[in-house]
DNA sequence: CTGTTTCGGTTGCATATACAACTAAAAAGA
DNA sequence: TCTTTTTAGTTGTATATGCAACCGAAACAG
């Protein structure tokens, strides 16, 4: 492992800005996105609804750290796609819940697989316990920052 | 330290990218950046000419992973904000080199305490060896994906 | 030298995004 | 109940970005 030049707190900021774009467009060469008329931004919506689907815009909208117009035409796009379906909830008719469609379930196992083949490629010369403590840390950043900037 | 639920390598891809936007907007708002007319993307370009002065567009393209016409854009509006001046190289007269005024190196010692303050409390429950191995991995990462995806 | 190619930077255009104003529905308060 | 406030989502607008076409300068080929 090489060592780190500047330990200086600040560099976390253009690190993280640099490896999350680099791994964004590296996935979406690697995983032919736009030939499926998909866009990078597209994934995380697609990941967070493989988790759990009948999520509302809202919930996309602080989990993806956009805000809820960009949600809301980016699924706009997705549901021209027949990749997902808005449906009313019956008990709040503010809102609208999120599902996918065979299609974008089918996706999942197009691209799942190819964005883990990429990660592993992007990091084939770190040894696998460090690689766990960084995405640790990462997520500990999340949860710190997470709730601090409001998307509604 | 909070146990990863999902060592998923392909949680890299989502977690680099909600950190980085997290970090950014939490940085930019503890700063003040748009009160000095600055936006978030600018930090990139300081940050790059506090390191090293007379750096060309083209760099400073590469350095950032982004568009040259991007960077193009962006200058315009650091030099209109007299932060810097762009001035043809003599001796290859299509290169512009890049170089910071006095306001745009003061910026320096408003800036960067600012970005280590937030930095500072975005992991202020982080074990310090465990952030630096989180660069570490990081900065390597950058350096296996750097030159993968040409910005020319 | 002259024509071709490459390189650094700019610009036109389409898309993506944030922010703010807006609509409709639910919740809260009187 | 009726009014006010809050919430979820949509839409208008300005800005930011990537891509592709372009321009001028340097490098290269004959």
């Amino acid at each position: 492992m090489q060592q780190s030049i500047l330990p200086s707190s600040s560099a976390l900021l253009s690190l993280s800005n640099r490896v999350a774009r680099l791994l964004t467009q590296f996935f979406a060469e690697k995983a032919g996105l736009s030939d499926m008329g998909l866009q990078p931004q597209h994934m995380g919506v697609l990941s967070d609804l493989w988790e759990r689907d009948g999520l509302r815009q809202q919930d996309l909208a602080i989990s993806l750290i956009k805000d809820k117009g960009t949600i809301t035409r980016m699924l706009s796009y997705l549901e021209e796609q027949n990749i997902l379906v808005r449906i009313a909830d019956k008990e709040d008719r503010r809102i609208k819940r999120i599902y996918l469609t065979h299609k974008g379930k089918s996706l999942r196992h197009q691209l799942l697989p190819k964005a883990d083949q990429a990660t592993k490629e992007a990091t084939w010369n770190i040894e696998s316990g460090q690689l766990s403590i960084c995405l640790e840390v990462l997520g500990q950043i999340y949860d710190n920052l997470n709730g601090c900037g409001r998307n509604d």
